[in-house]
RNA sequence: GGCGUCGUGGCCGAGUGGCUAGGCUGGGCUCUGCAAAAGCUCCUACAGCGGUUCGAAUCCGCUCGACGCCUCCA
C-alpha cells in the first residue's frame, strides 16, 4: 500500500496516515443543514471529501464514510427560532416537508457532480434519544448543567482539566476577554458555554420530550452522537469546512471528551472556502451561485452554462486546503483544459503500440501517486495527467511510442485517476443516437475528402464550416480526419 | 480588538533552500490547399523592506494588503 500523508488540523502539520485498525478507515464529514438549496461553496466542500473518500477506496481501504443531514435546525441566537422552523413558517410548510425538499435537492445536486453516496447518512432528528443520553452522561460527569429547561456545557470547568481550544488553537482566556457584552438575560453561567439542549418556546415547531421538558437538541451534539454511534468513540478522519473548525468542531471534541473521556478524532481535515468575487460564498449574505444556475447559466456572474464535470475539474485544479476564487474566466479556462484532457483519453484505444517505449510509464505512474499521497494534491496530479495528454497526441502523430504492456498500464492508471479518484465523468457516454450521428459525420468526411481530392475547395470547406457551425469540429491529421462533437 | 490563513508571470493555480509546475490566453514556427487540431517555441513570476545563508519566491522579522473564524454557515 502507498504511504499516504495528510494535513492534520489538530497538529497543524502533515502526518503519515495510519488508521486505527489496519485496512479500515472511519470517516465522518459534517453534512448540510437542509433548510435551503446548497450553493456551490457547499458543493466544493463535499466534493473535496468525496475525492478523499475515493482515493482511500482506490488505495484499497475499507472505508465507512458517514455524512450527516442536519434536519433539526441550529439556533441563530438565544431568542430566535431555529432556522428550519423559521423557514417552515415562511413557506407554510411542515418542518419535515422543508427537510425533505432540500434533502432531495441536495442529493440530486451531488449526483450531478458525480459524488459517491456515503456509507451512512444519519439524520439529527433520527437520533434524539441518543442525544438525550449523551446529555445525561455529560451532566453525570459534571460538565453539563440545567437551567430553566435548557442544558448547557460548562466550558470553563471543562477547560480546567481538558483543553478547550485544542483544535482551533484559541485560548479561552482570550475568548472571555473579547466576548461582547450580552445584556440579554442569558441562562448560561458563562458566554462561552454552549447549549446541549434548548427549551422550546410555545411557537417553536420542532420539539421533543426530554428529562428537562419539551425542547430540542443543541447544535453540536448530533455530530458527536452520530459519529460515536457509527464509527466508535475513536475514529480516523473527521472532515468539514474550515468555517466549522470553531466553534462546531471544538465543541464536538469537548462533548466527546465529556462523554467518553477520549479524544475522538485522530485526523481532523478542513476544506477551504470557495469565494466569489473574492468573498466567501454564503447563504446568509447572498453572495453565492447555486449549482442549478451554473448548469443553466442563469446567473449574472456567468457568461454561459457549464457542465458539472467541467466545474468538478475546475475545483480539482485547486488544492482542497486553498481558497479557490470562482470566476467565469477561470472556469472557462478549466473547461477548455478539461476538454483537451478528455479528448486525449478518448483517443487511447485507437493508439498503435510499438516494440519500444519512449516514455517511462512506471515513473509517471509513481509521480501521480506521489502527488495524491502528499495530502491529496490534485493540482499536481492533473499536471501529470497533462504530460500524458501530450504523449497521447504525440503517439497519435507517430512521434512517440509505447509497448503494449506500457500502453495498457498507462490506460489503467489514467482511467483510475480520472474516473475513480477525481470522479470526472466520461464524455464518451455514446448512446445509440450519438453512434448514428457519428456515422453521418463519417459519411460527410468521406464526401469532403473526395471533394478535396478533386480540389473542390469550395465544397470541402462548406462541409467543414457548416459542421463547425453546428458544433462538430473536423480535425485533419496524418492518419485521416477525425471529429469532435461539442 | 483576538486567533488564523494567505499575497506567485495577462488570468487561474502548484511548489521546493540552488535545477521546468500545469492549465488558459497572446506572439512566432512546423504540418496543412486554406483553416482548425496537434507538436515545437517565446513572453519566465514569486507584495514591500530588512535579516540568516555560498545561495531564498522557498527560513526569520517587520510593513502593507486580502481573506477566514471569533455569531447560523462547507
Amino acid at each position: 500500500m502507498q504511504t499516504l500523508s495528510l494535513y492534520n488540523s489538530l497538529t497543524n502539520k502533515k502526518e503519515i496516515f495510519k488508521p486505527l485498525k489496519e485496512g479500515y478507515v472511519g470517516m465522518y464529514v459534517c453534512g448540510p443543514t437542509v433548510y435551503s438549496n446548497v450553493h456551490l461553496g457547499n458543493v466544493r466542500s463535499f466534493m473535496s471529501f468525496d475525492m478523499i473518500y475515493r482515493y482511500l477506496l482506490h488505495l484499497g481501504y475499507k472505508v465507512r464514510y458517514v455524512r450527516n443531514i442536519t434536519d433539526a435546525g441550529h439556533l441563530t441566537d438565544d431568542d430566535a427560532e431555529d432556522k428550519i422552523s423559521t423557514k417552515a413558517r415562511l413557506e407554510k410548510l411542515e418542518p419535515m416537508e422543508i427537510v425533505q425538499k432540500y434533502t432531495v435537492d441536495f442529493h440530486q445536486i451531488l449526483q450531478k457532480f458525480n459524488l459517491l453516496s456515503p456509507s451512512i447518512e444519519p439524520t439529527a432528528t433520527g437520533h434524539i434519544m441518543e442525544q438525550i443520553k449523551a446529555i445525561e452522561t455529560i451532566i453525570e460527569n459534571g460538565l453539563g448543567y440545567e437551567v430553566n429547561g435548557s442544558v448547557y456545557f460548562d466550558v470553563i470547568k471543562y477547560n480546567r482539566t481538558e483543553n478547550y481550544g485544542i483544535l482551533s488553537k484559541r485560548k479561552i482566556e482570550d475568548a472571555i476577554e473579547n466576548t461582547r457584552v450580552l445584556d440579554r438575560q442569558s441562562d448560561k453561567k458563562n458566554p462561552q458555554d454552549f447549549a446541549l439542549w434548548k427549551k422550546a418556546e410555545p411557537e417553536h415547531i420542532q420539539r421533543w420530550d426530554s428529562p428537562w421538558g419539551v425542547g430540542f437538541p443543541g447544535w453540536h451534539l448530533e455530530c458527536t452522537v452520530m459519529s460515536t454511534k457509527y464509527l466508535g468513540e475513536e475514529f480516523d478522519i473527521h472532515g468539514g469546512g474550515m468555517d466549522l473548525k470553531f466553534p462546531h468542531h471544538e465543541c464536538e471534541i469537548a462533548q466527546a471528551q465529556a462523554c467518553n473521556h477520549v479524544n475522538p478524532v485522530k485526523y481532523w481535515m478542513h476544506g477551504n472556502m470557495l469565494t466569489l468575487n473574492g468573498k466567501k460564498m454564503s447563504k446568509s449574505t447572498g453572495n453565492n451561485i447555486l449549482p442549478g444556475e451554473l448548469i443553466t447559466g442563469e446567473n449574472d456572474n456567468l457568461s454561459k452554462a457549464f457542465a458539472p464535470s467541467a466545474v468538478r475539474f475546475f475545483m480539482m485544479q485547486a488544492h482542497y486546503r486553498s481558497v479557490l476564487d470562482f470566476s467565469n474566466t477561470a472556469v472557462l479556462a478549466a473547461e477548455k483544459g478539461y476538454g483537451r484532457l478528455m479528448e486525449a483519453i478518448n483517443m487511447i484505444d485507437k493508439l498503435k503500440t510499438s516494440s519500444i517505449s519512449t516514455f517511462d510509464v512506471k515513473l509517471w505512474k509513481q509521480k501521480c501517486y506521489n502527488a495524491m499521497n502528499d495530502d491529496f494534491n490534485t493540482p499536481i496530479l492533473i499536471a501529470h495527467l497533462f504530460e500524458v495528454v501530450k504523449l497521447i497526441n504525440l503517439m497519435n502523430d507517430d512521434k512517440a511510442f509505447l509497448t503494449i504492456a506500457d500502453l495498457e498500464d498507462l490506460k489503467t492508471t489514467i482511467f483510475a485517476f480520472v474516473y475513480d479518484v477525481l470522479g470526472l465523468e466520461s464524455q464518451a457516454n455514446l448512446n445509440d443516437n450519438l453512434d448514428k450521428l457519428g456515422g453521418v459525420v463519417e459519411v460527410l468526411i468521406t464526401l469532403r475528402n473526395q471533394a478535396r481530392e478533386n480540389k473542390d475547395w469550395k465544397l470541402s470547406d462548406q462541409i467543414r464550416d457548416e459542421l463547425l457551425a453546428i458544433g462538430i469540429q473536423l480535425k485533419d491529421g496524418k492518419e485521416g480526419t477525425t471529429f469532435l462533437i461539442d
